[in-house]
DNA sequence: CGATCTATTGAGCCTATTCAACCGTCGTGG
DNA sequence: CCACGACGGTTGAATAGGCTCAATAGATCG
């Protein structure tokens, strides 16, 4: 209840459409609810592709195992996000993925899809504008990547992060991240101290505050604020 | 001529496929060719979005603009790779596609495809790859950006270039960079000085060869090499 | 209540950047 | 025709940003 925020401007548009995919997928074809708790894997790296799934409710990450064994998150998704994108090609899932929390997710046969999108044109649509947005943030996510100092990828990810929650008609001003330092660091490249330390500079400033000792529920009174230290930091680096 | 090489073994399948999707297109809906050169702008951020394109010869970088103006390659694209698609879900193009190259690139409108693949499947089929191709590109890219040293990311720069050839069938004992070492660096997320350093050491241990005085035509006797040179960096910095 | 996990913070070090000088190539115009 | 400037590349020296290591504290759980 209550979910509906001030910014439901032009943002519902989104949380409207995500809401008619769901809609369309379920009297479409055949598709299997699951429900997942933190931890639980969705897909693996290496199990043949079959499936996509799509997050109904919770938050997935999306994980990297390279030759070595090494792990590296490489996406966030959130509600009406697509799920196991990267496997079409291949025939392979390419990474984990993983539930960070308690939520619902619902899997489609791609080759049943494709079947109903003969049908029904607009679920083609919406498997591509998901494919095409995960590219699109990707991009992004590789340029905060290349040209941002610490602190800012810091900023950026919260400001990413509540942006997807506007963009959900979810509430934005205050935010839970289901992830550890740690986590946060290896999907920003850095450490687990840099988070720390960036987190606690961004609070330092007022930017964002800290609503209990967890130190995971995050209060962010003005987004704007985000990105104008992101733009500081950037005009400190250039001009000097 | 002499395009094939030792390596035609599973991956000539690659490059038949794009063969196949380059033919397929041609037949069943109308194309537009066109012959780009190096700076020739394919499209750019903002644009609106209605076409599709695809790489038949050359090469084209992908450049995302920041709101401040400031650039940042984010991906790479060779023969068979298709351009703009992360524009399918605002309806605008998000970043520019420059040619790197002469080549020439086909374009389709999405809505043709999208009838066209009705009628003919593999046509979905061969989109579908390419986003999915492109996702799992993106997140090779960003775990390199978040785990290796910049030495080991040139080398591994080097490496998912040879291995393009490769699966395209065009020779990888020798590759030409139609980049300047700031353009990588910009890619790799370092500065020039630090690519041109890492080339040079990694031509100091023999593992790749300058061929001209331009130092863009780099050879590289054995591939594998690359591979071991950044697996021995990930070591040396997990152990240390 | 000890053991474990997560987060914070400080100190020292190292990697990669910044700043600078230098060289070779290329294109252009005096 | 050659001198000059612009451009791309390399390399060195100094600096700084982020990492490593370490100590501390709170939280959770068996």
């Amino acid at each position: 209840m209550a979910e509906v925020q001030l910014n439901a401007t032009q943002d519902d548009t989104f949380a409207q459409r995500i809401a008619q995919t769901l809609q369309l997928l379920k009297t479409s074809l055949p598709v299997q609810r699951k429900l997942v708790h933190a931890g639980d894997k969705i897909y693996r790296v290496g199990q043949a592709f079959g499936v996509l799934h799509v997050v109904s409710t919770g938050m997935v990450k999306t994980v990297n195992l390279s030759a070595d064994g090494r792990e590296q998150v490489v996406g966030l998704h959130f509600k009406g996000d697509w799920l196991g994108l990267e496997g079409i090609a291949t025939g392979h899932y390419t990474c984990d993925a993983v539930a960070m929390d308690t939520g619902e997710v619902w899997s489609v046969h791609y080759d049943a899809l494709v079947m109903a999108a003969m049908r029904e044109p607009r679920l083609l649509r919406a498997l591509h504008d998901a494919m095409s947005r995960q590219l699109a943030r990707d991009h992004d996510s590789l340029q905060s990547l290349c040209a941002l100092p610490t602190d800012a990828r810091v900023a950026s990810f919260l400001h990413y992060w509540a942006d997807a929650m506007a963009k959900r008609g979810l509430r934005t001003d205050q935010i839970s991240l289901h992830m550890t330092r740690a986590e946060i660091g290896n999907y920003l490249g850095m450490t687990l101290e840099s988070v720390s330390r960036g987190l606690s500079r961004l609070a330092r400033s007022d930017i964002i505050r800290f609503l209990e000792k967890g130190r995971r529920e995050i209060q962010i009174p003005q987004v704007e604020a985000l990105d104008s230290f992101v733009r500081r930091s950037i005009a400190s680096t250039t001009t000097a």
